[in-house]
DNA sequence: CCGGTGCTTTACGCTTACGTAAACGTAAGG
DNA sequence: CCTTACGTTTACGTAAGCGTAAAGCACCGG
């Protein structure tokens, strides 16, 4: 594994490095997504806390609210546990996959388009220059 | 264009087709993302709000706020203007433009390790049956 | 022993994005 | 004229996701 797969890091260091709030962090833990070690009654975090940090943020990145994250990160360790449970697992899985794909075409569509809005504006722009004729590319 | 360019449609009609609640429209006018026609006190949308609204879900999907998505819907249909104002404007869309390459990179590293997961939960399902050896790429 | 630094908890506050209830207008049909 | 369907406004409610005090423990250096 990693050089030091056994570090620890404190609540500060977490959030300065994924720039969030204290506040942030021990929500997540309130909501049940984190749960650090407790040395007394400070929080100690492993590897498996930071790993997860990440994976909690870039759910968020990707618009899913905190709950839906719970189901997804969960899904990561989830122990082997009985074929029902498995085959509720990989139910899960194709869900989460067919919306991620919505999401991915969603963003292919609007990159077009803000290609769009970009060529039509550099035109608008060249036009207070040199004039010519536009390509009444507006929405109405 | 399309053979009905100048059809309208209810609030119903757009709820129902967009699958979304009458409130959740009115909400969305509330807030300045739609504009439909008044014919007496009733709301009467157009191609355009429609398209706007398609527009706005699809910010929704993605994750973005309502204020963002207004800032992101409006630049489609901005007029030219003076050139100040089309450099923010090209300014926002580099913006919005790195902002969705991000959340496409989550995508894909997301797909990727639902992959992985699912591959790990195969085998768990098969290992249920004839039991081999697993690879232990849990989180941990 | 005293102060500071860094952590903790408890708990109320705030924003976003609507839900929901109350009360009423308007047009069609029996 | 009455009902039914569909629309409207006003306004308070709510869940999620934190922000922000307020107050206290725990250790460290002087």
């Amino acid at each position: 594994m990693d050089q030091a797969d056994d570090r620890s890091w404190t609540i500060t260091d977490l959030a300065e490095e994924y720039a969030v709030t204290l506040r942030t962090i021990r929500h997540y833990e309130d909501v049940g997504l984190l749960s650090p070690e407790r040395r007394g009654t400070a929080r100690v975090f492993h590897n498996r806390d930071r790993v997860r940090l990440a994976l909690i943020l870039r759910g968020k990145r990707l618009g899913f609210s905190l709950e839906e994250i719970a189901t997804i990160v969960n899904m990561y360790d989830e122990q082997p546990g009985e074929s029902g449970q498995l085959e509720y697992l990989l139910d899960q899985i194709a869900v989460r996959r067919r919306e991620l794909e919505q999401r991915r075409r969603d963003i292919e569509d609007t990159l077009r388009e803000l290609d769009a809005v970009e060529r039509r504006c550099r035109d608008d722009l060249s036009a207070l220059v040199g004039p010519a004729a536009g390509d009444g590319s507006r929405l109405r």
